[in-house]
DNA sequence: GTGAGGCCTTCAGC
DNA sequence: AGCTGAAGGCCTC
């Protein structure tokens, strides 16, 4: 049975801009699994449409708006970074993506596994993780699997992991798997931190840089002005924007921060996603 | 603090 | 067919 939810938010782009990779497409049903509930969505006339197990629809709905962020304010999101063409006209390509809030274990998992890697590849191993230790689930006739928790995964060794072909991921993934799913590390905690002390934790992690910590704070800690710098967004940077390419990971997100403001990551996420988009269609070979 | 090299695996391009 | 380079980086030296 199909229910609908009135929201102004673009599926496609927001699941296609690299923040989730635990999402399968069918035809044009994007289908997966939110805090363990089985849904399916697409676009619809006005908002979207959006099927799940009988009698969860209004859970479904709830969930859908914390994990799109649909309480988030466009207009004045939009309005607080728009300071030039280039942003502007990513905001217009892309009017309703949003910023994901997702599980922040999912999110450091996956975003672990995107290490040198690219996104169809760490579809793959997500992919692979969820069906080697994640739960299946069922919706109508079709079958998915959520994926693994902390402690789930916390069952496999580290050869697991690399069977699964996840290079020397591997241990990187094993090691905040234990620490996790211990309770040593509770990273539901970061949410109310600041984001520096956020930052701090999780840098901490084998594996886990700048890069990688910048986008489990944005995608699923809650820290908007988290500005995950990639190779896109350091040339999307440099090139421009005119900063220097020899500047530090620090200089570059800390000029962001000043430059859009209290939103930077909304910024980053049509960037990258106008940028890489654009690059790719004008099939341009770019060397960083 | 900063920079080069190596790393698992996959895939596109030649 | 086999090779090369690159992919939303990070660690070691």
């Amino acid at each position: 049975m199909s229910s609908y939810l009135s929201a102004r938010l673009d599926i496609a782009s927001t699941l296609d801009s690299g923040q989730t990779f635990g999402w399968q497409k069918s035809g044009e049903w994007y289908i997966g699994v939110i805090s363990g509930l089985p849904i399916k969505i697409r676009k619809a006339d006005i908002g979207i449409e959006y099927e799940c197990p009988e009698g969860q629809s209004e859970l479904a709905s709830a969930e859908l708006n914390t994990y799109f962020r649909l309480s988030d304010n466009l207009d004045e999101i939009y309005k607080t970074i728009g300071r030039d063409k280039l942003v502007n006209s990513a905001i217009e390509s892309y009017n309703g993506m949003r910023i994901t809030y997702q599980d922040p274990w999912e999110c450091l998992m996956s975003f672990i596994c995107s290490s040198n890697s690219n996104i169809q590849n760490i579809h793959k191993m997500v992919q692979r993780l969820s069906r080697a230790f994640g739960q299946k689930r069922f919706l109508g006739d079709s079958e998915l699997w959520a994926l693994p928790t902390s402690k789930e995964l916390a069952a496999a060794t580290e050869q697991d992991l690399r069977d699964l072909r996840l290079g020397f991921r591997a241990k990187y993934l094993y090691s905040s798997a234990q620490l996790v799913s211990s309770g040593d590390l509770n990273l539901n905690d970061l949410r109310t931190s600041p984001y520096e002390h956020a930052r701090e934790i999780l840098t901490s992690l084998d594996g886990v840089g700048n890069k990688i910590a910048d986008c489990v704070m944005l995608f699923s800690i809650g820290k908007l002005e988290a500005f995950p710098i990639d190779r896109w967004i350091k040339r999307c940077l440099t090139d421009e924007y005119k900063l220097k390419s020899n500047s530090s990971y620090e200089l570059l997100s800390g000029w962001a921060r000043d430059y859009f403001g209290r939103y930077a990551g909304y910024a980053q996420q049509y960037m990258f996603h106008h940028y890489r988009t654009s690059n790719r269609i004008a099939g341009k070979k770019v060397a960083l």
